[in-house]
DNA sequence: ATGCAATTAGGACAATTGACCTAATTAATC
DNA sequence: GATTAATTAGGTCAATTGTCCTAATTGCAT
C-alpha cells in the first residue's frame, strides 16, 4: 500500500477520534485497531503525536476552506453565504448534539493543556472569522464587519455548547432561526442592536 | 489537623486545577504537591478520583447557588438579576480569557470522556438555566422564560469561548454590552427578535 | 526471478497514572 | 500518662501511555 494512503487513513481516524473523544484521550492503541495497523507503524508516517495533531488540523483547515469557498463559487450572495454558515449547525445537527463544535472543543482542550497545537486550533477560528468578515464587508458593513463576524461566531459557539448539554431539546433549531432573523435585520440595514 | 479541613483544601486545589488544566490532566501528584500532602493520603478522604470530581461539582453548585440567590436577597429586581448574571463575564474577565467558562469547558471534557460526572456538570448548567428562567418569569415573560434563559446562557457560553480564543481583544466587553442592550429590549416588551 | 527500497509488525523501553496497603505519626479520650 | 482512634506518609502494584528499535514483509524496478 502506498505510504500516503495509510497516512490519510490514519489522519481520518484521528480526525474522528479527536472530535468524539478528545485529543488527549485518543491513544495509539485506539487508532491502530480502527485503522487496522500496528502501533509501531505510526512512527513511519509521523514523528510524534503532536505532528499527528498538526496533520489533523491542517486537513480540517483545508476541508473548511473548501466548504466555505465552495459556497462563494456556487454563486451564493454574501448574505446567503452567512446564512449557509449559520446553517452548518443544522447540517451537523446530530454530531454537534453528541460532541459539540469541533473547533471550539478542540481549542478549549488544547488551551487547557497548554499544548503547542493551540495556535493551530486558533487558525481554524480565524478561518471562519476572516471569511465571515469578508462576507459582511461585501454586504456593505465594512465598519463593523469583524465585530459582526465575531458576534455570529460566538452565537454559533454558544448554541453548539448548549445543544451538546441538552441534546434532546429543539433548542438548536430555534437558535438558528433567531440567528437567521438577526442576519435579515442586519442585511436590511436596520438598527437592531442584539 | 481535622479531617474536614484537609478535605476542603484538597477540593479547593482540585477545583482550581480542574478549571485551569482540565479534569483528566490533573494528577494526584500535582494536587499533592500544591496541598502539601502525600499521594497516599488522598484515599483516606476520597475513595476514587471520580468521587473527588463529584465533590468539586457539589461545591461549585453550592457556591453558584449562593451567588445567584445572594443577588435576590440583596433586593435586586429580576432584570437587575439577569444583568448581574451577564456581568459575571466581566467579573471573571481574566480567568475566562485564560481558561474559558468553568461550566462549559468541564461539561465538554466530561462529555467527550463519556464520564459519569457529565450529569453532575449538566446540573451546573441547570442551576443557571432554572434560576434565569425564574427571573424572566418574574419579569412577566412566563411564556418563553425558558427559551430566554437558554438564549442568554448560550450567548454567555459563546462569548466565553471566543474570549478564550482571542484573549487580547475587547470582544468580551462588547458582547456584554450587547447582551445588556438585549435585556433592556426584552424588559421593555419590545418585539426584537435576536 | 533478484535485489533494493518502502512499508509494516511487534516487542521493549521508561515514565506516568489511579489505586491500594501498611506502618508511622498525630490527636483525642480516659 | 496510657490507650485508642484518626490522620498521614510512603512504598508498591498493575495498567497504560508515547516513543523507539529491529526484524519481517511488501512492492517495484531491473
Amino acid at each position: 500500500m502506498k505510504s500516503s494512503e495509510t497516512r490519510e487513513k490514519i489522519i481520518t481516524a484521528l480526525d474522528t477520534l479527536y472530535y468524539e473523544r478528545g485529543f488527549e484521550a485518543t491513544s495509539f492503541a485506539d487508532v491502530a485497531e480502527i485503522v487496522g495497523i500496528s502501533r509501531g507503524n505510526f512512527y513511519y508516517h509521523f514523528k510524534t503525536k503532536d505532528e499527528m495533531l498538526d496533520a489533523v488540523i491542517e486537513r480540517r483547515i483545508l476541508e473548511r476552506t473548501a466548504m466555505l469557498d465552495g459556497w462563494i463559487d456556487a454563486g451564493q450572495s454574501p448574505k446567503q453565504c452567512v446564512a449557509s454558515f449559520i446553517r452548518i449547525l443544522l447540517m451537523n445537527n446530530q454530531k454537534i448534539r453528541s460532541y459539540g463544535c469541533p473547533v471550539g472543543t478542540l481549542f478549549s482542550e488544547l488551551s487547557k493543556l497548554n499544548h503547542p497545537g493551540e495556535s493551530g486550533a486558533r487558525e481554524l477560528y480565524d478561518l471562519f472569522r476572516v471569511w465571515l468578515k469578508r462576507r459582511f464587508e461585501a454586504m456593505g458593513k465594512s465598519d463593523d464587519a469583524d465585530a459582526l463576524a465575531m458576534h455570529i461566531l460566538a452565537r454559533s459557539q454558544g448554541a453548539a455548547s448548549l445543544a451538546n448539554a441538552y441534546p434532546d431539546e429543539p433548542f438548536l433549531e430555534q437558535e438558528v432561526q433567531q440567528m437567521l432573523a438577526w442576519l435579515d435585520a442586519i442585511a436590511d440595514g436596520m438598527q437592531i442592536k442584539t
